[in-house]
DNA sequence: TGTACATCAGTGAACGCGCGTTCACTGATGTAC
DNA sequence: TGTACATCAGTGAACGCGCGTTCACTGATGTAC
């Protein structure tokens, strides 16, 4: 982290990097802006030539975080390809996966209290990242028999809530910690028993 | 909010009660000891006559939301019986229920930070409430063919993750907001699914 | 290649603020006799 | 019923701290000629 010389090079990244760092260590209420500037090697004055304040510099760790979580949901999303059944379980599993490989931006999206609203980029963003996930919730409900066939908003919804659901209860620092099954088996075996009761999937699978 | 004179009478709880309204207001970061205590119509330094700073200000609050949240859970739990499927869907609403109608208890457990093992009296409580869900999982387990039966402390963690995911996603102020479902709905769709995938209820029901 | 100068990205000192916490104190309450 | 006194629950002033933010400044860089 030496600087090299009076001028940074690409300060403004790196006090996103720093930020992300602290706020994954010690949570979005323990990150301060002097902290990450201090950490990037610089005066917290210099951060004002790069963004607005301390809520500035955290919406924009989001919008990364989303950036690359809407990469991540289209990636499996495509590779689950031909098969909707595919495509849908590896979105979900990707929710986990993002949240476990980037906590920093996991938690700057969702727990730092930032409006989604924010900006129109972040809410643009924001709707990409969910699109991908309503996609193949769509895609998946074209198997369903018409007759009993749930809203895909619906059931995109439901799958959603449950992998947020795991990731807040067992795979963090949360009351659920206890319990003898990895978050990854708990969301897998979840989704399992949720596309059965769709009858997308057989009793025998 | 008066005094009655030099003392105050009920000041203990009276701090309670500020607290839980401003992490209502204000998120668990925007709460302070002072204004709390300045809502409380007494100094700051009083404070310290009846805990050891904030942060067990703060923890007594969570106690107190999970005795409640207990409690809810077990008069769910009772008054669905002697029917163990409507037990068990009676406390999944009852999570729902309880985030909306204590919402400063609900996030001084959730969302503050603490520790659940903060103190034994405060493991031991929260230790109560899971208890219901995985009872009633237990109990609704007996139902499903031995041959495909899941741990009931896994099933009781798929509720657990879909309701808290519902509730954090839909209930709060969150990115999931826009969808246009009701949390009620969703929930109660979302566990209809599912008892239907376990074998648990007919594809009429 | 060298010089003048505009622009940019940082410094460092200072600010006002509200925080949590401590301390010696004092007013109110309750009890013993 | 009245007085002395211990105990309790509050006050109010003070503290050190780190925060986010501002400001005039200066060192480094890049460009025109």
């Amino acid at each position: 982290m030496r600087k090299r010389g009076y001028h940074h090079g690409n300060l403004r990244q790196a006090l996103v990097d720093a930020a992300l760092q602290l706020i994954e260590a010690k949570g979005p209420t323990g990150f301060t802006l002097s902290e990450a500037a201090k950490q990037a090697g610089v005066t917290p004055a210099a951060v004002y030539r790069h963004f607005e304040g301390r809520e500035d510099l955290i919406a924009e760790a989001a919008r990364q975080g989303y950036e690359i979580f809407a990469d991540v949901m289209q990636y499996a999303y495509d590779k689950g390809q031909p098969s909707a059944l595919a495509a849908f379980e590896a979105t979900g599993r990707a929710y986990l996966a993002f949240a476990r490989k980037y906590p920093g931006h996991y938690i700057a999206m969702f727990e730092s209290g930032i409006s989604v609203n924010r900006t129109p980029e972040l809410a643009a963003v924001v709707r990409r990242a969910w699109d991908v996930l309503e996609n193949a919730a769509a895609d998946l409900s074209q198997h369903i028999p018409p007759d009993r066939r749930p809203p895909a908003a619906m059931f995109s919804a439901h799958i959603w809530a449950l992998s947020h659901g795991v990731v807040e209860l067992f795979a963090r620092n949360s009351p659920g910690k206890q319990s003898p099954f990895s978050p990854e088996d708990l969301l897998e075996s979840g989704i399992g028993v949720y596309l059965r009761g769709l009858g997308l999937i057989g009793p025998d699978d």
